[in-house]
DNA sequence: AGGTACAGCCTTGCGGTGTAAGGTTGTCAA
DNA sequence: TTGACAACCTTACACCGCAAGGCTGTACCT
């Protein structure tokens, strides 16, 4: 009698994780952060109403969105010693806040984690703890370097430029219209820094991370 | 003929300055963030568009709303040497950005300064180089600190509870429904630590602050 | 084979949002 | 007196999250 048009919809339900994804994919295109239920289910050939048989709410979703973040983080490895096994997993960090801008502003306005980022801290915790950290020691470690991470990152996505692009253009229209006899040292800062034409604010990461790391280990006897 | 009912409307005409300080009490009281134009406009006696005669729209506004935030913090002084002045600073920062948590997810959406953020910057910078520091040592030292401050305070106002509130019930109630086995250097952390009846998470910040400061420290004379 | 339970999806509708467009009013200078 | 003009309001639109309830194909039981 009917057609069967339902075949396709029976073929594919949408679960969880497709629709993580596609939200995930549709935050990462349009900079303007999350997407709404409605251009979500659009994009997965379905009404708006039929994600909230998957999530029993929209921070539901967010929460899910941001636990997938910390799912393409890569744990700190046992194999090396604490201190290269922090700065590989900071870089991934990192890149991964940067592949997902939206993320970092999403994450504290959840409270309640996900599996994969609690599994996330229990392996960075371990880590710092059989590289000889105390547990306080780890506790304090562990609220250095992600605020440092986090901090850093949120700083960097605040810049009102590509990472790698023209500094020169955007350094140089700020420094017109910048009353300089009122903000010399700010001045200076930008005519000798930011329109260099080798400088990447990307490298200041490294810096500050061996700056956070050297500090931790000239510490980690002290930290009982 | 007609009564005098502008009169009341004549005598205070809404300002700029009153808009902004309106908006930062309103999201101070509401810990869900910004207020809306419309509540933001009834607080005032107003009508919503009202507010659109002092702000482009509400993204200048809410430019407004961070520059203030920066206008309260102290600025550096000259009197005292380089590290004392950036722990006050610091200190007042955080102050501020704990005062207004919405400030700080704010911070990442906009990319024009204020005058007072501007002021501030500048104040940073020309304490530090007069304290010793290079043009590329500032950067680097200014890149490290705002980072740590920032992705601190961002952690600490995304815990499930006020600062000095009972850590030992949440945590509590976390420990129960963690999968212990699943997550053993978890599990252990939040036992020792959070569950003790002196810690507060408050006071980790001066333990990075210090470690940074003492790494800048040493750094100095090295940053050309 | 017939009955029933149910998951998955859709429809309708409500109260909220930011803001474009244009109307109204009080003040003040010419 | 007149006109310009800033401050303010009214109306309207397209969007948002989501509560309530309806429909339909599948699966299992008797």
């Amino acid at each position: 009698m009917t057609t069967e048009p339902t075949e396709t919809t029976r073929r594919n339900p949408l679960s969880r994780e497709k629709v993580l994804q596609a939200a995930v994919a549709l935050a990462d295109e349009s900079g303007t952060g999350v997407p709404s239920m409605r251009t979500l289910a659009k994009r997965l050939g379905v009404e708006a109403m039929s994600l909230y048989h998957h999530f029993r709410n929209k921070s539901a979703l967010l929460d899910g969105m941001v636990d997938s973040v910390f799912a393409e983080v890569e744990l700190p490895s046992n194999d090396a010693d604490w201190q290269t096994a922090m700065r590989r997993r900071s870089a991934s960090m990192r890149d991964a806040l940067t592949r997902h801008p939206w993320a970092i502003t999403l994450m504290d306005s959840r409270t309640s984690p996900g599996r994969a980022t609690l599994r996330h801290h229990n392996a960075v915790i371990g880590c710092l703890r059989s590289g000889g950290f105390s547990v306080a020691g780890t506790a304090h470690a562990l609220s250095v370097l992600d605020g440092y991470i986090y901090g850093f990152t949120l700083q960097q996505l605040s810049l009102p430029f590509e990472p790698p692009a023209d500094l020169e253009g955007v350094g140089g229209a700020i420094l017109e219209n910048l009353p300089r006899d009122e903000f010399p040292h700010l001045a200076e800062m930008i005519a000798d820094l930011a329109l260099q034409p080798g400088y990447a604010y990307t490298e200041e990461f490294d810096v500050g991370l061996d700056l956070v790391l050297d500090g931790l280990e000239r510490e980690r006897d002290r930290w009982t």
